[in-house]
Formats: C-alpha cells, sequence, structure tokens
DNA sequence: CTAAAATTGATAATCCTCTTGAAAATATGG
DNA sequence: CCATATTTTCAAGAGGATTATCAATTTTAG
C-alpha cells in the first residue's frame, strides 16, 4: 500500500502546469489559491477555509479555481461523514480517503487490491462502472 | 457476491418492527412513511421525494423518521457524485451502493472481499478504522 | 504598445437540505 | 376511559455551499 500521510508525501502535482495544459492564464489570483494549495500539508480543506486564507482573492475566484483543478483531476471534492464537502490534493494518481470522524483530518492512499477489486465487480455488476468512491472513516492518531 | 437488484430483491426489513424494538410509538404517520418506504423497490430516493410522495405527512417527521430508521441501520443516506444527499433501505445486511451517474438509480452488493479487504487496510493505516463508504458509479443497463 | 479576450471581485442571490418552536393530536399503560 | 408522555404539524428559517452579476482589471498575442 501507499499512503500519502506517512513518510514520502506522495508527488505533489504543478498545478501551475496544469493549469496552463487547460489553456487558462496564470493570473496573480490563481497563484495564489495554488500558492496555498500547495503550503497544505495533509488533511484536505474547506472552500471556506482557502478563502479564509487568502483574503486578498475574491470567494468566486476561490471557487472557480476549486473547480478548474476538480475538472483537471487533481482536486477531488470528497464528503465527510456527515455529508459536508470538502476537497483534497491529489497527490497520488488513483487513490482514496481515510477520514477522521473526530477531526476531520484527510488522508490518502491507495491499495493495488481495491482496484483488482473493482474490476471483479465490474464484470458482476449490470451495466458499466465509470467510478467510484471509497472513504475509509478512523479515529487518527492524534484523536485516537 | 450478492446484489439486491437482480433477480432475488433481498430481504426487506420489518420497519415496524425497527421501530418497535426501539421503543418506539408506532403512529399512523410513521406507518405511512414506511409504507411509502416498503413500495419503494429500488434506486434510493430524496428525503424531499419522499415527502412528496406523502403530502398528508409533514417534512418534520419524514426526516425524523428518516433520521430513526437511519441509527436503526436500515437506512442508508449516501452522495450522489455530486455530493447531493439519498437515502437507500439496507435490504443486505451490509453492503455497498451502486450509483447510475446518468439516472441515480442505486443499487446495493455485497462482495466479502471488500471487507476482508479494509480489515488488510487497517492495519497499515495509522488510526482505527471505525467504518466506511463504498460507492461504484456506472452507467446503469437502462442507461447504456 | 494595443486591443481583444479572459478573468476578477464584491455583493447578493440562490438553492438545498434539514431543523425549530409552539400548539394540537395521539398512542399507550393502567 | 384517562392521564401522560410522545409525536405530529405547519410555517418559517437556520445554515451552508456555491453561483450570478457585471463593471473594472489584467493577461496575452501580435
Amino acid at each position: 500500500m501507499t499512503t500519502a500521510s506517512a513518510g514520502g508525501r506522495g508527488v505533489r502535482p504543478d498545478l501551475i502546469a496544469v493549469l496552463e495544459d487547460g489553456g487558462y492564464r496564470i493570473t496573480a489570483p490563481r497563484r495564489s489559491v495554488i500558492a496555498a494549495l500547495d503550503r497544505k500539508d495533509e488533511g484536505g480543506f474547506t472552500a471556506e477555509e482557502l478563502c479564509g486564507e487568502l483574503p486578498a482573492v475574491g470567494r468566486a475566484t476561490v471557487y472557480r479555481t476549486i473547480r478548474l483543478l476538480q475538472k483537471a483531476g487533481v482536486i477531488c471534492k470528497l464528503a465527510m461523514p456527515d455529508g459536508a464537502p470538502k476537497y483534497s490534493l491529489a497527490r497520488i494518481e488513483h487513490h482514496h480517503h481515510t477520514v477522521c470522524v473526530q477531526c476531520g483530518a484527510v488522508g490518502e492512499f491507495r491499495h493495488a487490491t481495491i482496484e483488482r477489486l473493482l474490476r471483479a465487480i465490474g464484470q458482476e455488476i449490470p451495466g458499466q462502472i465509470v467510478g467510484h468512491r471509497l472513504e475509509v472513516f478512523t479515529v487518527c492518531a492524534g484523536c485516537g
């Protein structure tokens, strides 16, 4: 298994490049948002949190940038146990999340067997699998 | 693997009994909600949808009854790909969901390997696993 | 440098889900 | 039946996330 949290923090995607590749302009506000994201180490974040960290950037722009990066696949939107939305930077290409039910900290992990398993399931359920979401709820080390 | 949808529709829990066991009163509005749930065959439902089907039952009561059944474990709250909440009746004890990204139909399935896998993951991630959520997004047979 | 095209930002609006409060109705044990 | 605790209702609204508006600003190609 691979974790983004413990030890090697996984690969940090070059978000600027992602925007460039998408044909978007590299503006100061976008740089700010990306810088803030780069500063984030672990744990996921809410849109509002990001807005708070970037008083100089308008809320709309923060949301718009999140959406861009989401479409590009480098940000995932995920749901807390209660359904509240949270975002997390995709450091591992394809991965799943752990969410601490106490503090809300988000981690990433990848487990090859899961992918294999999903393929197996795909052959058994009607219809075609186009995606999935796996969230493991935990009480993290800090909260335990 | 077991599916609730295809073929045998799984076991329908006795929702009235669930409430009785919980020490709750069996009232007419609760019967209505339960009857509506029993009528539901597949696909999950939104709270608002249920309210619409039961004009005689107050919204608050619908929500409260959902919550009761949720706590009792016979209704699951799940999230559509966009995060919108939806509920589904738990016909299979412990299970996961398929969600059609086109029509939103929800199915249930169970795959023993997943449970085993989660246990394996538990030994590798920090903290303690207290739950999980697995949703497989599909384009269902009808929409394909 | 210049103009066209893209982007921003402040605010308010919007959309949703879900909860509240107070009064009226109902289930249930004895 | 009665008394009592539980439940229901309705309407209003809390609360949250996200989006609309649109004039003003900024980027970028040429």
